[in-house]
DNA sequence: TATGAATGTGAAGAATTCTTCAACTTGCAA
DNA sequence: TTGCAAGTTGAAGAATTCTTCACATTCATA
């Protein structure tokens, strides 16, 4: 409630920073997906994505339904799928600007192009 | 270079995940911004703020350019900006469904209004 | 109802990240 | 030069987060 909105972006980010967690939220971003798939897909030991998944939960960016033996997860929004479609998009940006930027240096003056 | 992507990208969030960090990005997407004026923004000791500005510096989000006696720094892309502004709208939403969620559970039933 | 498969949980040591302190640079100006 | 203001840095203890282990749950089915 008190809590700061910085902050409480600082925690969402943090949220976000961990591979295994990543790697849970891109996999739903193409629909549920049990327990068990993520399990199949993470390599990860089964109580730590249990505990990653928990991490998830806890911040909301998640929800699990039972259904039967196995357990669902979804992302509670689509807002989430965006966040990492435009991280992905900068992140690739950032990258490979700054591949170019070694490429430059590694040959200088090569056809020079700056604006 | 071998760094998987899903780790990169758990870097860069986590990166985020740090309230001065996000203070000091926030500042600085109005524009480039000396030291002192971030140090007068955001209550931290010096030596912590330089420290993550350090961190910042690290992983490329900012640079910092001397000018006589002052640094002045700067987001490295716009794309950070707008990933913050992407991030904003998404928590805000997500703020916002959780607090109408509340509201629900507070007192049910009363003009229910649901997809 | 006894079993087993699928998941989850608390706890503890390992690993990371934060904060702070003291000391160090750089540039300017007395 | 000397001194001071503006920033930065390395180091170390404090705090947080990770990973893993042992054990617990929940369902389905034999």
């Amino acid at each position: 409630m008190a809590v700061p909105l910085y902050q409480a972006k600082a925690e969402f980010f943090r949220t976000l920073g961990h591979p295994v967690r990543i790697r849970v939220l891109e996999l739903l971003q193409d629909g549920p997906r049990p327990v068990r798939e993520l399990l199949a897909a993470i390599e990860v030991e089964p109580s730590n994505l249990s505990q990653q998944l928990a991490v998830l939960r806890r911040t909301q960016l998640v929800t699990a339904t039972r259904e039967g033996n196995t357990v669902v997860y979804a992302l509670s929004t689509p807002d989430v799928a965006e966040l990492l479609r435009a991280a992905r998009r900068i992140l690739t940006e950032m990258i490979s600007d700054q591949e170019s930027l070694l490429a430059e240096l590694r040959e200088p003056d090569r056809q020079a192009h700056r604006a």
